[in-house]
DNA sequence: CCTATTAGGAAACGACCATTTCCTAATAGG
DNA sequence: CCTATTAGGAAATGGTCGTTTCCTAATAGG
């Protein structure tokens, strides 16, 4: 038995290929294709690994593709904080979000588009364990943003009869469009003085 | 020889089944599944078309869904345009089109989600044709929002400080995103809030 | 060194995909 | 009434899909 201690070693052969590369991979090829429009071949050109071991790593194409989401949530939050890290008001904060939100939907990275939203788009119907994750992660951040916004209350950057709730989720719209808008890149040069223009929500 | 008449008939057995019908089940179908995640099957089935019907009528499974895209983009503007007939001011026009964008993000039609994001988000990267039509509706999008700011520029209904191209981006983020919140349902109940809030954009 | 266990990888599998074929039905023109 | 033309529809087609099988390789424990 394995009394608590954290795994020191796991039994069998070592897995040869790094599970994060072939997650960052399997997030490209997903954001480009989208979920049915990525075949296992696909999958297996990108990540360089043979059935055989994506088999083996998961259960199925799904599973794969959740594991990628779950992987890319967790890259875009900590991206988040760290653009977060060194706000102070409540209005300082939601314009750092914003600001990370429209650069993400420029050059290459706006190209290929968000993950999360094309889950949203391709499977939310489909797939109920799915759209529970991303209606969660939705909600999460939406009730992050209102807490920016009761911040912005107290610190006195934000005028007090702005409604927190519909204003959350007024941002939150903006912060998915402003992905959709950088899929086609022609807007690329108006993201910036968006984000700007979006913030007067606040005043 | 046709000399310029409007055909008044057409050669050969006629077409059976109404062409606008079927686009309508094809614009169904494919904003629930997607492009890729839509078969032929399901297509004959949501129709009532046979194999046959279909590609007698289309290319391929992409000449339907650039048909049902087109449709569905005229649907859309045609209840854009009724929403914006009794707007006077550039603000109310814009008050309109939020609005309008809004309810669309509720229920049955909300959670269905918008095709032109579907396609946007599945297919941009992949056909250079449909990406074009994205492009060039979304620019005509934006450059609409940018003519009703400054139509409120003119009336007086919105601050000259507001920058149109930045602003109509915003704007346009919003209309795209809220389709997206609308995906999952549970922020329901916020949308037509959020509509009110965004709105403060103008002021 | 032997066994258990897990990973890597090529080939094979059945299922389903988009599309075509081939036949029949319906219309128009002559 | 015959021919040309187009639509409807069932069945067949070849290809690709996701997945499995089966074998070998690498590790740990005994």
């Amino acid at each position: 038995m394995n009394f608590g201690s954290t795994s020191p070693r796991p039994v069998g052969r070592p897995r040869e290929f790094d599970m994060n590369r072939a997650l960052d991979a399997a997030i490209r090829i997903f954001s480009e294709k989208g979920y049915h429009g990525t075949s296992i071949a696909e999958l297996k050109a990108e990540t360089g690994l043979t059935a055989g071991s994506i088999y083996k790593a998961f259960r199925d194409k799904r599973d794969v593709f959740v594991a990628a989401y779950d992987r890319y949530k967790q890259i875009r939050a900590d991206l988040l904080d760290q653009a977060l890290s060194s706000a102070s008001t409540g209005r300082e904060k939601i314009a750092r979000v914003v600001n990370s939100y429209a650069m993400s939907a420029c050059g290459e990275t706006g190209r290929r588009g968000c993950l999360a939203i094309g889950a949203a788009v391709e499977l939310v119907l489909s797939d109920a364990e799915i759209a529970d994750r991303v209606g969660e992660h939705n909600r999460k951040l939406v009730t992050r943003l209102e807490g920016f916004i009761r911040d912005g209350h107290v610190d006195g950057s934000i005028r007090k009869d702005v409604d927190p709730a519909g204003t959350a989720l007024a941002l939150f719209s903006y912060l998915q469009g402003v992905r959709i808008a950088g899929k086609t890149g022609e807007l690329e040069n108006h993201m910036l003085p968006s984000a700007e223009a979006v913030l007067r929500i606040l005043d």
